[in-house]
DNA sequence: TGCGGTACTAACCGAAAGGTAAGTGGGATG
DNA sequence: CATCCCACTTACCTTTCGGTTAGTACCGCA
């Protein structure tokens, strides 16, 4: 997981925590409320359980996404946000609201 | 540049356009005005010339930046924002701030 | 000629990221 | 026993990304 060093700025920062292929789709997937990880993983159309896994715990290491072990039988492991993760959603908003708004064009610029 | 292809959300797309290690700092230098090559360089400490030329295309081809050549010797290449990456910029502001915010935060979690 | 200014391009390489496939553990059930 | 549930882990491979190095073009000037 290489974010570079020393961060030169906020935004510098905010954008290497939520770099990641399926990160950012996972905080959006959690937004609604808690995800087991095959709900999580149907949730993310072609995702690899790999890719899951690995992005989950990246993601539990930034202290953005919360897991819960339930001692039973089939397992249970419930992913949620943290309350840190939930201020980085919000403050995710406005680019989410942006992208949705621009998506034809962001699509037609990235097909050329 | 692999952007995957279609975009599960607006969240998605917006993130994949400032993925790219020196992306979201060449937007950000540029939101004060105008640059010419060699100043986005002395900006931005650490960046290749290769490294920047690279982003700053592709930046182009996203249509978030605009380069204007002046036919002049010595050569001066002058890069902009676009009114496309101009609301980009303004949709990063709370990322921007928020990364801020928790600047020590993300450092400190990255360092473990 | 060499040197400087400016903005690149191309060749090559190593590291990092993402992915496929196979396997694990602890049960419950037929 | 085999098969299922669930949530992973591991080995290996491919692709992508970022970087180093050398070179280019077009001048102006000593």
């Amino acid at each position: 997981m290489a974010g570079h060093g020393p961060y030169s700025c906020g935004l510098d920062a905010a954008v290497d925590l939520v770099g990641g292929k399926w990160k950012a789709l996972i905080l959006w997937e959690l937004h609604t409320g808690p995800r087991r990880f095959a709900e999580l993983r149907r949730g993310l159309p072609g995702v690899s359980e790999k890719m899951l896994i690995q992005q989950l715990r990246e993601l539990e290491a930034d202290e953005l996404v919360h897991r819960e072990v339930y001692r039973q039988v089939p397992p249970k492991v419930e992913y949620s946000l943290t309350d840190f993760g939930v201020s980085l959603n919000q403050a995710l908003l406005p680019l989410g609201d942006w992208g949705e708004r621009h998506m034809a064009r962001i699509t037609t610029n990235r097909c050329r």
